[in-house]
DNA sequence: CAATATGCGGAGTGAACGCTCCGCTTCGTT
DNA sequence: AACGAAGCGGAGCGTTCACTCCGCATATTG
């Protein structure tokens, strides 16, 4: 979703073979990971890839950089879908994002488990919250979604679908396609009241602090 | 909840210093595994324990039987919130064991991610699931949930729950509760159709083999 | 083509961690 | 009190895994 190797412009290109074989890394990385998890070891990141150990971290300073790389190329594509769903009419831009969301969730299974950010990654991530809450809003406006559903619901929503994701594994996207329409049957104006308050926003944040904390 | 150290009556009596430290070793891996997860090493659970490494492993053959056995106690209190909640009237006892398990949940964090069984939990787990189905019947007749909502559904809301604790941690008990009550809305007579179909039994089995094999 | 910078592979290093082993201690029994 | 069985501690072992280092290879420039 992003060819150029240059960030911000601080660095130099990259010798052609050396591009090459950042992109076999990350690509080896996406497939491995989200087949058998974070645990698995870089000699084997490296040898799917085709290349040595060496190679890896001369691009990548730690495993974590790779993985976090990873993770930000997740969050942009979250971005990209938020943005689309800001074009769609009738407050039914809220919907089309949430199951965007899922569906590349469903993708990236291996990364599910550390969505910690870096500073870029929690601009892509601020900035998809807000177009979410955006879309919210909109949807209430068109009477798609209840008056006391809050933002905080949606983060509740991401964090409940990544939760049977993670469970479901590569079985079946039933499970959390599922669970969304649930939720959004949950927070349809038509529902029975909640029986819970929602989180504050205070909570919200201090959660997710400590994702990013490590 | 169970205070005989005994199993199936097949195993000698243990000292009386030995059962207190088995015991101080149960609890100081609970409350560590809770607090800082799974990652965290034997010497750590002995440390606080206040026994040897020695002693751990003469009382867990391995790290995975304390795990275990700290998994086992949880599904233990899953099965005595269950019985609990058959004795519910109006078809109340779903919503009672659904909070019931959130709260157990909400209190054994550090065991979340590895919920794989061995053979006296997967028992467990089976009488476990079997007295929700049989909740959630009672629950449709009274007219509580809707007629289409399936036993499958009850997984997801167990793994969304769980995903909604993993991630909230000790920040905050609204997190799950008001995904618990969003869901149970979703699930209510009135609210919207539903925009997915549900898993299949096939499905689930496979799903829950999957967390046994590893 | 020559010259130089850049990149490459993978054996090796150090740290973390699960687990074992054995000399010493404590408990329970007679 | 005396004795044997059971329990205890923790140094140390083996493995795994992230990461480094350096002699060789390749791309790029003029």
């Amino acid at each position: 979703m992003k060819s150029d190797v240059r960030v911000q412009g601080s660095e130099k290109a990259l010798r052609r073979d050396a591009a090459e074989n950042r992109q076999r890394l990350l690509d080896a990385a996406a497939t491995v990971f989200s087949e058998r998890g974070l645990d698995v070891g870089v000699d084997e990141i490296a040898r799917v890839a085709g290349v040595g150990i060496g190679t890896l971290y001369r691009r990548f300073p730690t495993k974590d950089a790779l993985v976090s790389e990873l993770v930000r190329q997740v969050f942009d594509d979250f971005l990209t879908v938020a943005n689309e769903a800001l074009s769609a009419p009738n407050g039914e831009g809220l919907e089309q994002v949430l199951y965007g969301t899922g569906a590349i969730l469903a993708s990236n299974r291996g990364c599910l488990s550390r969505m910690w950010n870096d500073d870029e990654t929690t601009i892509l991530r601020d900035e998809y919250r807000r177009i979410l809450f955006e879309l919210l809003a909109r949807a209430k406006k068109h009477g798609r979604i209840r008056e006391d559903a809050t933002d905080a619901d949606l983060d509740l929503i991401f964090w409940s679908v990544r939760g049977v994701v993670a469970t479901t594994r590569g079985v079946t996207d039933t499970g959390w396609r599922r669970t969304m329409a649930i939720m959004i049957a949950g927070l349809s104006p038509g529902a029975d009241a909640l029986d819970a308050s929602p989180m504050s926003a205070q909570h919200v944040a201090q959660i997710i602090d400590n994702m990013s904390a490590r």
